[in-house]
DNA sequence: ATTAATTTAGTTGCGCACAATTAAATAGTG
DNA sequence: CACTATTTAATTGTGCGCAACTAAATTAAT
C-alpha cells in the first residue's frame, strides 16, 4: 500500500471531517450569530459561572493569541465580560452577561440537530468519539 | 447526560484532534519547510503529474480562496509551476518542478513517523479511519 | 451568430490557529 | 527586602478556510 496516498491517510480524514463538522454548525449557529470556535466558549460558560483566560485555553486547548480577540468579539455581541481579577490582576476573568447566558435555550437543540447532520448511530458516534478521545489522552 | 457539554461531544473531539494532528505535522514538516495543507498539495501532485486547481479542490473539499495563494507559495517555494491551460484558459494546471518531485522521496519517512505519534495500534487507525469517511460519505 | 447560462480562478474580507515576542503582576529565594 | 524566575494576557505576523463577489472563458440555446 501507498502511505504516501490522500486516501489511505487518517490524518486527512480527521481534518476533512473537522472542516465539514465547522461548516454544519455554520448554518446551525446562524441564528445565534456566533462561530463554532466562539460556541465552544459559551459552551463552558454555560457550565462554568467564572473562567479565566486560562482556563479557557487549558480546555479548548487554545492559547491567548487565539482567545483574546474571540473573547473580544464575543464581549462586543455583549455575551461576555472580561475582567481583570481583583486578587491577581495577571488573570482575566470572563464572566457571562444576561443574554448570554439566555442564549442557552437556544442552543439547547443545537446538539441533536448537529447528530442528525452527521447521519450517523449513537454507537457509531460514541465509539469514534472514544477512540479519538484516546489520540488526545496520548499526547 | 448534559449534551451542552463540552466533555459530551464528538465534534469537539474531532477538532481537538484535528489541531494535534496539524501540530504533529508542523515540527515534522518544518524540514520540508512547508505547512499542513501545502503537504496535502504535494501529497497529489505525487500521485498525479498533472492537476487543475479545480482537480485539488475535489479532492481535498477546498476551494480557490484557499488553494490560489496557497500554491502561490508553493509557487514561490519553486516547488510547483502554475500555468493557464493552452486549450481551455479557465483553468489553471499545476505541476510539479524538479525541486518539488525530489521531496518525494524526503516525505517517504512522513506517514510512518505521524503514525508512531499518534501512539494508537494499526488496527484503531484503520477503525477510526474507516468510521470518519463513512461521515464524509453521508455528507 | 448572438445572447444567455455555466464554469473556472482570482480577489476581498473576516475569523480563527499558533509561533514568537512583550509587558505586567506575582511568587520564590537568598 | 531585593531581585530573579514564573505566570498570565496581549500583540504581531503568517497561513489557512470560507463566504461573497468579480472577471474571463467556454458552452448551450435560440
Amino acid at each position: 500500500m501507498n502511505k504516501l496516498a490522500l486516501s489511505n491517510q487518517l490524518c486527512f480524514s480527521v481534518y476533512a471531517v473537522s472542516r465539514h463538522i465547522t461548516s454544519l454548525y455554520r448554518s446551525i449557529l446562524e441564528e445565534l450569530d456566533i462561530t463554532y470556535p466562539q460556541y465552544l466558549v459559551m459552551l463552558i460558560m454555560w457550565e462554568q459561572s467564572e473562567v479565566t483566560v486560562k482556563q479557557l485555553g487549558e480546555q479548548l486547548y487554545l492559547d491567548s493569541g487565539t482567545l483574546t480577540p474571540l473573547l473580544k468579539r464575543l464581549e462586543q455581541k455583549e455575551l461576555i465580560i472580561r475582567e481583570r481579577s481583583k486578587t491577581d490582576e495577571r488573570s482575566v476573568i470572563v464572566t457571562l452577561t444576561e443574554l448570554g447566558r439566555s442564549k442557552r435555550e437556544h442552543a439547547k437543540c443545537i446538539p441533536e440537530n448537529i447528530f442528525k447532520a452527521l447521519n450517523i448511530s449513537p454507537e457509531e458516534y460514541y465509539s469514534i468519539k472514544n477512540q479519538l478521545d484516546s489520540i488526545l489522552k496520548n499526547k
